[in-house]
DNA sequence: TGCAATGCTTGATCTGGATCAAATTGTGGA
DNA sequence: TCCACAATTTGATCCAGATCAAGCATTGCA
């Protein structure tokens, strides 16, 4: 693997505090590889081969059963994906698919699984992401069982505004998908956003415009144990 | 603590293979406390200032926004709950009640993170257990995106029948608390019990007798990447 | 044993969101 | 630039599931 994305994936704090011999190891066996948009790369119930770092590009995580099928999650540079499936050795539960050309290191599973057992730093490290994650899907299920798709929406731009800093952003998916991952049908976001209106949300195309954050926040309630991703 | 409750503890995957002397350490700072029913553990938002161990009983893990209220999950012995946020020093996501009388072990969280660093099979034993907890939830949410009540529900008998081994048992829960952990009204589970008597369900108070499996089967169908709660 | 209190069921009605069907707007190539 | 195709929006309708309102059954206690 080349040098720069070596330094990239060294960056992720779950590849930062390792020992550098045992991060050696770990690369010694990945490779980088770019994919084209709209790719699959891996599918639910595949033995987990290699642990997945993003490094450009999009990953969307999804799920099919029964003929339906919805976005779980995206994956933004630089983050890995599939951690759990990796250090356990089971099947992944989510399948995943480039959403624009992508640049992704594969690292063996095997690997990351020995040099787990061998440097306390990355195990460490692990725990930490795991619990991230962990936390993350708990917020995500209180989200989707304890609100209205209105209330997911608002909240969502709330999110999109703190994440971005700015009360005008652009969506950074397809409508479609968003509709998606906040369990709608891309016929109902379309209304909702119409619905968001008369707190002060303006929509043109895939810009939005927060014009009374206060008035669209005392509507979404937001609370730092769903919204706070951070945490 | 006393040291049946000790071995108990010690029974549990998560402490099995940790260091004698660390797992000591462990136990001087914990102790174990019993519960009337239906008294609140700890709050969502609270510091974690405990990793807690059900010893016996039974804990319900919920979660509230905007004066509603959802079932996240139901806690059996012997297992731990809160792990994630004792690790990494978050507040809970969820809060605990006893169900029923319980017996739980009390663990300083600052103790858990002390232990984890210096103990190797601790840690590992830690990831294994976040994983798994993972795993769960993203199961738990692509039954809740994927299907339907209905459906929920049918799996959700087919998944007590594989637990217990047998077509007929008790439901294991409160009716109410089964509505909310899959998602809807008590008013619906009864309906949607009724609905499944076409394909063999039959029902009388909380005691659930599946006459033909294949055929329930049939209209369920179970997936191992959602309903196999062992992987 | 009786009587709150609580949980469960049933029926009637309502509604959020899905589905179906076009119309409209983007968008990526020849 | 223009066209074919995909994504989005809009409108009409439908349906799963929520809500409201009684009744009924259990349970725990005095």
């Amino acid at each position: 693997m080349a040098e720069s994305y070596k330094e990239d994936v060294r960056g992720l704090a779950l590849f930062a505090d390792m020992d550098e011999t045992n991060f050696g190891a770990l690369m010694r066996g990945a490779y980088v590889q770019n994919f084209p948009p709209r790719i699959d790369l891996i599918q639910e119930n595949e033995p987990p081969d290699f642990l997945h770092v993003v490094l450009s590009g999009t990953v969307d995580l999804f799920s099919a059963w029964n003929g339906r099928e919805t976005s779980m999650a995206t994956v933004r540079p630089v983050s890995t994906f599939i951690l759990a499936a990796s250090v356990r050795n089971l099947p992944y539960l989510m399948s995943a698919r480039t959403l624009e050309k992508s640049r992704i290191a594969l690292i063996p599973s095997q690997d990351v699984r020995e040099v787990f057992a061998a440097d306390g730093a990355f195990a460490q490290a692990i725990v930490s992401e795991l619990a991230q994650c962990y936390r993350s899907v708990v917020k995500n299920t209180k989200d989707l069982k304890l609100r209205t798709s209105l209330e997911r929406l608002a909240n969502y731009l709330l999110r999109q505004r703190e994440r971005t800093g700015s009360t005008e952003f652009d969506l950074t998916m397809e409508k479609r998908r968003l509709a998606s991952f906040l369990g709608m049908t891309p016929e109902n976001l379309s209304r909702a956003l119409k619905g968001l209106e008369p707190y002060g949300v303006k929509v043109s195309g895939n810009h939005i415009a927060i014009s009374d954050p206060a008035d669209l926040t005392r509507f979404a309630k937001p609370n730092p144990f769903i919204d706070d991703y951070s945490s």
